[in-house]
DNA sequence: CTGAAAGCGCTTACAG
DNA sequence: CTGAAAGCGCTTACAG
């Protein structure tokens, strides 16, 4: 069938023209070339029937740029980050630029050896939910002028533009809510990393409760093992509602943390109403669907996706340094 | 700071040897061209010092292949595709290979744009649910010789490998199972793509009613416009079942057909239970966790991403054509 | 055992 | 107004 694609080079010669005409007219260079009206459109015509497309790798060999912008996540398959994905993707593609999703999975030397396949095919910009202990790279791809925002996680030793939610103040908003509402024993189920986005979520508890006269106590919060089988989670969750029944409210400082809860308390069927209060973090239809529904801490997806990319066409479209930018957005508390 | 990255010419330059030799190196084919091991281990040792990546660009412009796979999808943040977009990543990586990740948004015109562009970036293979309308260009990649893969949706006219899920039976195997209990005024609720992957559906739902002595009422079948607004589906299922009281089960035939359907039977305070059956397409947390749980039927993430694997790197792998396959797997109906 | 050279398909500074 | 030529960083057939 079609046996091979034409090249610059086969439309020059249809045309009867250098190369160099064809280049600059595909790259809408002609009439700042003064290429003649009849030449530019003879070329274009034999570009249509010919079907002809540049093609982008010789193009970014040549340039040194791809139109490719890399968006490294925990988990393409969490909601959060599938939800961030898919708006990002819809903003780049309207300005020229392909996106490359990846899962680093939490782990740095994979999100290393992502990072430079991605140098090696000359991506253009990077947004990373970023891993500890890939300071380093980041770092690198910073001096090297790549245009770089993080988001999600902050990595305080990067310089870098950072796009993130106040974790804190969601969380002590949360806490907060539960002790106007009279909760004496409130519980904090959080995972073990000791990222700010995460210690952040503690401390808002934590001074919440300091806030409203309650005491903090070590065996209210239960700090899972990140990557752990949910079912080893649900055993330890169920083991926290057991041995501390006086609990009365609790804050689940993650989506997946709050379905394994919901998923313990419905084994040992404990009901959520006024006197066993939940708030879940990240808003989504299980939440709403569940009986009763489940109050949430609800990230701005659409917002924080609009000022990753706008950092990152400011930097991209900028020909001096930019000084990085660290911009904390609200969450917003969903009672229901 | 790092002021550019070394080339091979820099490499052979220090080795003192030329960039053939260094090629040689790199590709593994030193002990086949007889290159002597120290000058091996030399070359080596420089590149790890200089911290050498070859650029993946030009050994594309070069070679013609760049170790990218291509994943189409309609919605990447929908949890059918992005378990499979995880599970795929995972194994082509483990193979040297990198995935692209694409939402076609069920629009034909994006689908064909987002596959030229692969095409002009030297894509080496193609996974794809697909999306009607894009029967031309997909069949032109079959005849380009690059492996290609559908899954999820079948498209009749191509002669592509295709990967998908027996939806008759699945449909058929979950009215049945309504019928046997008695359920005598069965729904469906499906979405109104004339694609084979949905019709199936229907038709599955249609023969277990004949074949229970059930009469098939149109008025029962509720067909939703695709990309509709969930506000406007609820509103249209709160009428189905307000104006078809007797309705004693529902089958909905996608996953977010079914979380429209649950809010609209919460909106009207209907409880799901023995006189009023629900079964939900694709399985997920909010059909376990809702009171009480919902049946669903499963599609097997696993069996299907290794499908679409082997089949693709079978062509990979094969320099002579491979006859395409049409592999069918089984869904699994978890009654809750 | 190793190297010089062509060429993949572009872009662009330079020349006329 | 248009073209010849260099060069981006590789791979590989060919030569010795």
């Amino acid at each position: 069938m079609s046996t091979k694609a034409p090249s610059i080079k086969d439309i020059a010669k249809i045309a009867n023209v250098s190369i160099t005409t064809v280049s600059f007219i595909i790259n809408g260079k002609a009439v700042e070339k003064n290429i003649s009206t009849a030449v530019i459109k003879r070329v274009e015509e034999i570009i249509i029937a010919q079907g002809y497309k540049p093609n982008q790798v010789a193009r970014s060999l040549r340039t040194g740029n791809s139109k490719i912008i890399a968006l490294m996540v925990e988990d393409i398959s969490n909601p959060f980050f599938a939800g961030i994905a898919r708006l990002i993707e819809e903003k780049a593609y309207k300005k020229g630029y392909k996106i490359i999703y990846s899962s680093t999975e939490n782990d740095a030397a994979r999100t290393n050896e992502l990072i430079q396949l991605f140098k090696s095919r000359q991506v253009d910009a990077y947004i990373i939910s970023p891993v500890q202990g890939t300071e380093k790279i980041i770092q690198e791809l910073s001096d090297e002028k790549k245009p770089v925002v993080l988001f999600d996680r902050y990595l305080p030793s990067i310089s870098a533009n950072y796009v993130g939610v106040d974790h804190f103040k969601a969380s002590y908003d949360a806490t907060a809510g539960f002790a106007n509402l009279n909760q004496k024993h409130i519980a904090l189920v959080t995972v073990d990393l000791e990222v700010e986005q995460i210690t952040d979520r503690h401390a808002g508890y934590q001074q919440a409760l300091a806030d409203h006269h309650l005491t903090y106590r070590e065996e209210l919060v239960l700090k899972v093992p990140f990557n752990q089988p949910r079912e080893e989670t649900i055993a330890q969750l169920v083991e926290l509602f057991k041995t501390n029944v006086t609990i009365d409210a609790v804050l689940f400082a993650t989506n997946y943390l709050a379905i394994s809860g919901l998923s313990a308390l419905r084994s040992i069927n404990k009901v959520v109403n006024d006197s066993f209060r939940v708030i879940a973090y990240d808003d989504g239809d299980v939440f709403k669907l569940h009986s009763p529904q489940i109050s949430a801490v609800s990230q701005p997806l659409e917002e924080i996706a609009d000022q990753i990319i706008s950092l990152l066409f400011l930097q991209l479209s900028s020909t001096t340094a930019v000084p990085p930018e660290k911009i904390i957005l609200p969450a917003k508390l969903i009672i229901r």
